[in-house]
DNA sequence: CCTCAATTTGAAAATGAATTTCGTTTTCGG
DNA sequence: CCGAAAACGAAATTCATTTTCAAATTGAGG
């Protein structure tokens, strides 16, 4: 029951705001580090009212952005649709199996070092960016290759 | 009043799946065509009533995923929100600026490569992908660099 | 501890893009 | 020209997300 270091950081983000120390923020964020990463705000929210069914899934997405904020969480959009939050750390980019789902991630400074060439040769400044690589992952490539009569 | 090969395209894919060649689809080929991309399906339909006020949004909609289907469109999908069109050609990214909203395209066979053997490297077949850098055009930088007085 | 203004909560309603429904109209092969 | 199949378009629906608002909670100052 712990996540000390970002309950911490919370506590200190919402002290700084002028708000609010609230169980449900509390409750929402240990959920959030329990699942380590990559998950819908509706996910968290089906999770979370398993053990707690008075919270509102009002309240945990509106938690989510607030964990956004005190730089927590980190909101990602892959093609599926919703949002999903990750763990916020160090910059990084994403494969993703469009097959079972699982998010892979991935960082290369020589793909981030071409970009910002590009950029200058076009005039821009970069403030972000997004890269993604959609395909199979190992597993599912395997799966597709069998003969039809095995698949589910 | 052209794109010819273009409507020839839309007349052989729409024979070969024995679907209709209708007034409307020819008109919204067109409309496309004309804009040169990147235009959302309801700018396209906002275009089009200009002219055509007894066309339905609905059709302009469908339409796009049938030129998309053609091979005549390419589906994009920016961080700004709704999904965008535009004329389907090589493969490419883009650098899209944040406070104007130009889009521009580039290419970049390094970071392609690259993209390969990242993914071999997780075990991953790559499928497609999506890169986007968001930044400030040069235009937008010049603007932002202005003193505050100058600002609309 | 108490009070109370400010904040937060959560249910319900609203939003906005996109899709589906369905009765009517159009297309096109025979 | 007929009629079945396809397409149209207005309206309704969906789905994720956001907003609204009345009631509940928090926490600073007494």
């Amino acid at each position: 029951m712990a996540h000390e270091p970002q309950r911490r950081a919370l506590a200190r983000y919402l002290e700084e705001h002028n708000l609010k120390h609230t169980r449900q923020r509390e409750l929402i964020l240990d959920a959030f580090l329990d699942v380590q990463g990559h998950i819908t705000s509706d996910d968290l929210y089906q999770r979370i009212r398993e053990t707690e069914p008075q919270i509102g899934y009002t309240t945990v997405y509106r938690t989510m952005k607030l964990l956004c904020e005190a730089g927590l969480a980190a909101e990602r959009h892959f093609d599926e649709g919703s949002t999903r939050y990750e763990i916020a750390h160090d910059h990084h980019d994403h494969l993703v199996c469009t097959r079972c789902g699982t998010i892979v991630e991935f960082e290369c400074e020589m793909i981030e070092k071409t970009q910002e060439e590009i950029a200058k040769r076009y005039g821009f400044q970069i403030l972000r960016h997004r890269h993604e690589l959609y395909g199979l992952c190992e597993k599912c490539q395997g799966v597709l290759k069998r003969p039809p009569s095995e698949l589910a």
